[in-house]
DNA sequence: TTTTGAGTTGTTCGA
DNA sequence: GTCGAACAACTCAAA
């Protein structure tokens, strides 16, 4: 009996739970279906780097793999009926859009007397499934990393042998994948499993001994890169936790991704809003966003981290940081504005990730967070990037001078050249600001 | 039920 | 230059 797979966060047959639960009843038909839901919505960098995600899967799978445009709910059962599939296989989904989407495409193919089946979660735990000894989700990173790694996970299992049906692709589809990739605004990774795995083995061999230390300086760039093949499925962090030390810093960032997918999971509505509102005011100056967006704020380690976003659709972690704290903390601006530019072109953009990192930075989010957590991006420039390699890749306008004196252009003898900016605002007045704006809340009635 | 200890990633100030 | 304290009060998890 045939059994259709439809793709979605899944873009890889090795370790693939919903790929074994298929191939167990017989032929697989493999579907993916460009949602133009998500699609409209979704930034060109991450369009690109979806879309050649899907072809590299297709690649794979010896171009077995439908295409097709257009809603799930209308979609997944046509495509059913076209192959008399009695259950369309997935791998489960917990975010709000993908939750909802799952139940509303199920409730169709019930219609057509089909049954959606979901196996397996693109994490290693599933959302939802670690608890207190009270029962009650976890709200604090600690105590749900602990248990997280208590409860486990399987080993990564090899891909199964596949007898792959093919039905007719919908060439507009394809045309449209092949469009988003060949218009993409960046230099895209090699996209594909394979690549994934290459990535991961180079990471072990060169940076994995040295991440503790090595993962916060931007200008070393000793961080995996990996989280845009997390991003699509191409790897399944199974894989990646398989051969390595719960406890260490690498697993336990992963845990930090599944952290947040369990919240968000408990609290979908946190996705655009406050997990605990702040109720302080906050600003919306057009200008200063803009330059915030451009990297024209005049601070030189903020400046070059929103350069490289535009540039390369990615952003090192601890920059990741220094610009949302300078957003949020410097500039005043409420969260989900930057969380909204940052989704719009990261390459490895991810609601749970992206919107509660965003939160802890704010001190909205599940961190009980001090409100005098305010990064002053000269000394983190000069802490993080002490020879100014990062900024002087990005800021060419520094480029003169030496060291990290670049953090520092107003002090420097040598100073400005070309069109860098002075600093629109300055740091230590708008620090205070933020802090008194904290303080009037505590005391308001 | 109550209590206790703890909470990713920071900065500044003063000794 | 280095170091520890202070920076609010709160929420959570577990004993």
């Amino acid at each position: 009996m045939t059994t259709v797979l439809w793709f979605r966060r899944d873009l890889r047959i090795e370790d693939h739970p919903a790929l074994m639960a298929a191939a167990a009843e017989g032929p697989v038909l493999g579907l993916f279906v460009i949602d133009p839901a998500l699609w409209s919505r979704v930034g060109p960098v991450r369009r690109a780097w979806l879309a050649a995600s899907v072809l590299a899967l297709g690649a794979q799978i010896g171009d077995a793999l439908v295409l097709r445009y257009g809603d799930p709910g209308l979609v997944v059962p046509a495509v059913a009926a076209e192959v008399g599939a009695r259950t369309v296989h997935v791998t489960g989904e917990t975010t709000p859009y993908g939750a909802a989407r799952d139940r509303r495409v199920a409730a169709a193919l019930l219609e057509v007397g089909s049954a959606l089946v979901a196996t397996g979660t693109p994490y290693a735990v599933d959302p939802g499934t670690v608890r207190t000894l009270k029962g009650d989700p976890y709200q604090v990173f600690t105590p749900f990393s602990r248990a997280w790694r208590e409860q486990g996970w399987s080993d990564p299992e090899p891909a199964p042998t596949v007898t792959w049906v093919r039905t007719a692709t919908d060439l507009d589809a394809r045309m449209l994948l092949e469009d988003a990739v060949a218009s993409s605004p960046i230099r895209l990774p090699v996209p594909g499993t394979e690549a994934g795995l290459e990535r991961w083995r180079a990471f072990l061999a060169e940076d994995l001994a040295g991440y503790d230390v090595d993962r916060d300086l931007p200008g070393k760039d000793a961080t995996s890169r990996l989280s845009p093949y997390l991003k699509v499925g191409a790897l399944h962090p199974r894989q990646l936790l398989a051969g390595l030390e719960r406890t260490g810093r690498f697993a336990t960032e992963l845990c930090w991704r599944e952290f947040y997918a369990d919240v968000l999971l408990q609290r979908p509505s946190s996705a655009w809003s406050d997990l605990r509102p702040l109720a302080i005011p906050y600003d919306d100056d057009a200008d200063a966003l803009e330059a915030w967006r451009t990297g024209r704020t005049g601070y030189p380690i903020v400046d070059a981290g929103m350069r490289q976003l535009l540039a390369e659709g990615w952003m090192h972690n601890r920059v990741r940081m220094i610009t949302g704290s300078f957003l949020t903390k410097d500039l005043h601006a409420w969260w989900p504005i930057g969380a909204r530019h940052f989704l719009d072109h990261l390459i490895d953009g991810d609601l749970a990730s992206n919107s509660h990192s965003w939160q802890w930075v704010a001190g909205t989010g599940t961190d009980a967070s001090p409100y005098f957590r305010i990064f002053n991006p000269t000394s983190q420039g000069r802490k993080f990037d002490p020879d100014g390699d990062y900024v002087r890749r990005w800021v060419p306008e520094l480029a003169h001078l030496p060291g990290g004196a670049v953090h520092e252009p107003w002090k420097h003898p040598l100073g400005y050249e070309g069109d860098y900016p002075q600093p629109i605002v300055e740091h230590d007045v708008e620090r205070r600001v933020a802090l008194d704006r904290y303080a009037a809340r505590v005391t308001a009635p």
